[in-house]
RNA sequence: GGAGAGAUGCCGGAGCGGUCGAACGGGCACGCUUGGAAAGCGUGUGUAGGGGCAACUCUACCCAGGGUUCGAAUCCCUGUCUCUCCGCCA
């Protein structure tokens, strides 16, 4: 959330904000019922000081056996009154709070202006396409022809956007989520963490998926009022949701393995095939809480984990600085990783990387006691490190052969029991 | 699922409806003491919001939300969570 503050001090930076991020809100009405707002409190207060301060008296005078019933008469006419104007800042409170939650995160300044991902700007690539002298396929046949996916009846468990792996194509997935954890834990210093996949509002709410994004999200009935996660950031930031840590525990890093759940609402019909978009997937999640100073120093080393991680495994990508238009509401700077896929002949987006700054600590009250004993926001990051399906297009892709094999990374063939390769049976 | 007990500050733990932001103990910080340390002594030690240039001041918060009252940590109702016992269960 943005910091409630700035529709008294400056108002204009959020009217900024919401431009580049081609978001529109009423800021100016925000700003009225945030005045009117302050002006209540004032008026309510004074009254809660005078009765405050009466009730006292009227206490050592009764003590004393004198007569209080005039004081007592007019109290309870002050105490109806507060308890009126109490109940109009709770309105307002939560009209400008709705106004509040809507508004999106501040891009930092060196993100580029833009609409949408025509003006995104690439700043890095990894590797080159590979070369294939024979038509790539897509990973849709290479699945089929291998008997490691069974699309059809994934269909039939759940509907289409649910993955059914089978064989030598399960085991490659739990390799692959192997292999991403134990990187991030042995080399990269994280730490690993196995979180509940159902969570309550107060943690959607924390991590900014909620209120905005509820059509987006699975959730359960029967009065639970509970989220199946659309990633592990979720519950991992929302770890320390309403604690003030020390400065001398920062930073952290988690790290979580966790199925992710998406309606994808709205995107019916865009990369419907194979494992393009999908409404379940496994996902390996890096999520760091530090503070302030070091947050974009820890965006890069973060970006330089999940570069390790298409690098070790052989695969052609590029990054991405997302422009204002792009990047997500929560986000004040993101990179994307996008992956060669040689046979659907795309790149595919297979991880992100972004700082959120104090915009989820503070929905999520995640604070820090620094050394002079101030009491401040966290800043939150993370990153896919990485999100599977994708990744396995890209890998099944880049490393098929011409008899429609697939070769193994050598990274992945411990986890696989040494196979090298996965063939026809 | 049934029965009971409980939730107070960094921790432990008091708290007759009034002067309780909260005794006491511990921890921590600072100061004194010391050659240095320990002990000892003293002082301090929450969060959020409003007003003020500021010193400062006011308000709210004793799990959460309602209620009673001139006045609630304290009384009443509801919810959440924790613990104990019984039942059920992978």
């Amino acid at each position: 959330m943005i910091d409630t503050r700035l529709f008294k001090d400056d108002p204009e930076k959020l009217k900024n904000t919401c431009r580049l991020k081609r978001v529109n809100i009423d800021i100016d009405r925000a700003v009225e019922l945030d005045g009117q707002r302050r002006e209540l409190i004032v008026e309510l207060e004074n009254l809660q000081a005078e009765r405050n301060r009466v009730s006292k008296e009227i206490g050592t005078r009764k003590a004393a056996g004198e007569d209080a019933s005039a004081e007592m008469e007019a109290m309870k006419e002050v105490g109806a009154k507060v308890k009126e104007l109490d109940a109009r800042r709770i309105e307002l409170e939560e009209e400008v709070n709705a106004i509040a939650l809507a508004i999106p995160n501040h891009p930092a300044a060196d993100v580029p202006e833009g609409d949408g991902e025509n003006e995104n700007v690439e700043i890095a690539t990894w590797g080159e396409k590979p070369k294939f002298d024979f038509a790539p396929k897509a990973h849709w046949e290479l699945c089929e022809a291998l008997d490691i996916i069974d699309f059809q009846r994934g269909v039939k468990l759940s509907g289409s956007g649910f993955i059914l792996y089978k064989g030598l194509g399960a085991r490659l997935e739990r390799a692959l989520y192997n292999f991403f954890l134990d990187l991030h834990t042995t080399e990269h210093g994280y730490t690993e963490w196995f979180p509940p996949v159902l969570v309550n509002r107060a943690s959607m709410i924390g991590t900014g998926q909620l209120p905005k994004m509820e059509e987006d999200m699975y959730c359960t009935d029967k009065g639970d009022d509970l989220f199946l996660i659309p990633t592990a950031e979720v519950p991992i930031t929302n770890i320390h949701r309403d604690e003030i840590l020390n400065e001398s525990d920062l930073p952290l890093y988690y790290t979580a393995y966790s199925p992710c759940f998406r309606r994808e609402a709205g995107a019916a019909g865009k990369d419907t095939r194979g494992l393009l978009r999908v409404h379940e997937f496994n996902k390996v999640e890096m999520v760091k809480f530090c503070a302030p100073e070091t947050s974009y120093d820890e965006l890069e080393k973060l970006r330089a984990n999940v570069a390790k991680v298409f690098e070790t495994l052989g695969l052609h990508y590029r990054i991405l600085k997302l422009c204002t238009g792009d990047i997500s509401f929560a986000a004040a700077k993101c990179y994307d990783f996008e992956c060669w896929a040689p046979g659907v002949e795309k790149f595919l987006e297979c991880s992100s990387c972004s700082n959120f700054e104090d915009f989820q600590a503070r929905r999520a009250k995640i604070r820090y006691k620094s050394a002079d004993k101030k009491t401040n926001f966290v800043h939150t990051l993370n990153a896919s490190g990485v999100a599977l399906p994708r990744t396995m297009v890209a890998l099944l892709e880049t490393y098929q052969q011409a008899d429609g094999s697939i070769l193994i990374p050598e990274v992945i063939r411990p986890y696989m029991g040494g196979l090298e390769k996965i063939e026809k049976k």
